[in-house]
Order: C-alpha cells, then sequence, then structure tokens
DNA sequence: TTAAACTTTCAGAAAATATTGAAAATATAA
DNA sequence: TTATATTTTCAATATTTTCTGAAAGTTTAA
C-alpha cells in the first residue's frame, strides 16, 4: 500500500472520531494530517492533501493553535508559514483534556457550585436527592482531575506505568 | 430558589454539554432531568418538564436505555412505563466510558492494528515517521484502558482514592 | 512605493443533525 | 371481543453546524 493512502484512511478515521466527540471532522482531518506528516505542511499542501477550501484549512488550523496542538513554523528562505503537529501523544492528549474542561467542564462546575450554595425550597427528599447528586458530581469530578494529573505523568515515569498496570 | 427552577438549571446546563460532547441535547437533558429525580417518571413527564416531543422523548429515552444510563421500572398499578436513571455516577461515567469506546474507538483501534501489518511504500523517513505515530496511539489507547479500569474501582475503594490524590 | 505573495474574514450555501407530530402498532382492561 | 391507553415509527421540517470562496487585509521583496 501505497503511504498516501494510508494515511488517507487514518486521516478519514481521524476526522470521524472527531465528530463523534464535537471536533469538527476538518478540524480533525488536518491535525490527523499533520500528526502524520514529520516536516510541518503549508495551508496549501493542506488544503491539496485534504480537499478542504482555503478558509476552512485557515480558520482550522489557527483554532489547532489555540488547542496548543499545532505550532507555527516559519522555514528558511520561505515567505509561506508551515504548520507542525506536537507529535508527543501524551502531551496532546493533555491539551486536549484541558482545553476541554476549561471550555465545558468549568462552567458546569461553577453551576453546581451556586447551586450548592442556595436554599432549595422544596419535598424534603427531593431536595435532598438534588444536593446529593450536586455533591457527588463534584466530587467526581474532582476524583477525575486527580486521575488526569497522573495521566500526564505516567508518559515520562515507566514506574508510574507498571504500577497502573498492577493495580488495574 | 425553588427546586424546579434549580433543577432546570442544570438540565439546561448538562445539555449543552452533551451538545459540546457530540450527544444530543435533548437525549442529555432528559438525562439530566432524570438523574435529579428520586423516582422514575414517565413519557409523560419528561414531556412536560423538559418540553420535548413525544417521538423525541421516546427515542432518546430508549438510547439511554441502551447506553444502560437508565431503567425502565414498572410501578404496581401503572399501566405506564417509568424510567429511572442510574444514579451511581462512577457506574454512570463507566458505562458512558464504555460504550463510547466500543462505538467509537474499536473502530480506529481496528484500523491502527490493519494498518501496522501493513507494508508501505514511501520515503523512508516518512514510513517511520508515520509507523511510530501509529504505534504511539495504539500504545496510548492501552495505557488509557487501564487508567479508566483504575478509575472504575476508585469509588469503592478508598484506600485507591488516597493514593491517586498522594500520587497526583 | 508597487506588486506579488500570502493570510484572514465572513455572508451565504450546503450538509449534517435533531426534532416534531400524527399515524400505525401494540398492549391492556373491561 | 372492543375500546382505550400507551408506545413506536418515520417522513417532513427545523435547527445547528460546517464549509466555501471571493473580497479585503496584511506582509514582504524589490
Amino acid at each position: 500500500m501505497k503511504l498516501q493512502e494510508a494515511q488517507g484512511q487514518f486521516i478519514q478515521a481521524w476526522g470521524s472520531l472527531g465528530s463523534s466527540w464535537g471536533i469538527s471532522k476538518s478540524m480533525a482531518q488536518i491535525h490527523a494530517l499533520l500528526l502524520a506528516s514529520p516536516n510541518g505542511l503549508s495551508t496549501d499542501d493542506i488544503m491539496g492533501r485534504t480537499q478542504l477550501s482555503r478558509g476552512n484549512v485557515n480558520t482550522n488550523v489557527r483554532e489547532l493553535i489555540n488547542w496548543r496542538l499545532v505550532r507555527k513554523k516559519t522555514v528558511l528562505g520561505e515567505r509561506k508559514e508551515f504548520f507542525e503537529a506536537i507529535h508527543d501523544i501524551y502531551s496532546m492528549a493533555q491539551h486536549i483534556m484541558e482545553e476541554r474542561k476549561r471550555r465545558e467542564i468549568e462552567p458546569v462546575l461553577t453551576l453546581l457550585k451556586d447551586l450548592k450554595k442556595t436554599e432549595l425550597e422544596g419535598k424534603d427528599d427531593e431536595v435532598k436527592h438534588f444536593q446529593a447528586l450536586i455533591k457527588d458530581l463534584e466530587e467526581f469530578v474532582a476524583q477525575m482531575e486527580n486521575l488526569l494529573n497522573l495521566a500526564s505523568r505516567i508518559n515520562s515515569n515507566s514506574y508510574l506505568k507498571k504500577m497502573i498496570k498492577a493495580i488495574s
């Protein structure tokens, strides 16, 4: 199989995965292409390989930069900008988690904190149940944060890696 | 604040959270309502509280049952069906993870495995880079699976809970 | 300066996705 | 049975999201 064909399959698969996790297909495809490319690509390179419009590529590359998954790269003697993915999978995952936490989890957490402070009028058992739910959710998020901190250290620590495997 | 109002805020917030993670807003809202309800609700109850159509509620409740986040419940002397959420947050999270893994991660993993087996034609360094990417992604997924196994045991094991916190 | 190369923006088009609601199917009580 | 209650289905519609492409903006080389 030609490398390009294999890369194409990967790009498509990564695109659908993105879609079903609320990330635009184009963004995920561009990310996949850059992950698969050792040397950074220009906007036109990306347009060529993904068949996406210039506007789409421009917008989504900048979004990938916001997410810290991609960096601009200047090449000596070239006027164009080139883009290169962060190739370390653990850093990549960490940036995705952080960004999603910031954008999507934090607002809910804020609401939960507010609701916890509020005096609620209603049937006693229903109020109790709702307050327990809020407490459980907050605890759960806190626990997941601990776990994510752990995850981000795993890569650089093979002792931790083995320990996780042992107790799993 | 009235309990109903607080629940309403929670339902809305849970709905947007779902949306941005690729879960239909209706499904997430219904789930939120059921989480907040100690005793199981009928289709009409859910329609009333969420302002969604009968068809929508029916489809999404059944989808929630597929995801094992909700159970049917029959009430003595009632002809209607009632629906109750699984209220244990850790079980809930585990079911969500498992389902998403099965639906969305597995297909990508299958592709990665296939690509790993395939002989690739192309520039040597580009082929090497791509193969390294595939290997890294597979390892990463395996590691995350270990971590999820761990997560699902945390709830029932406060020793683990403390240990995670200690090393985080 | 000027011109060419390159990047950004954004209104409108297209595509993807979710939702409605009424009819059909099914289940239950009388 | 038959009537009534309840659930399910799905074509049509609405909504949300994404994408395009051309024009405007910016940068750089000469």
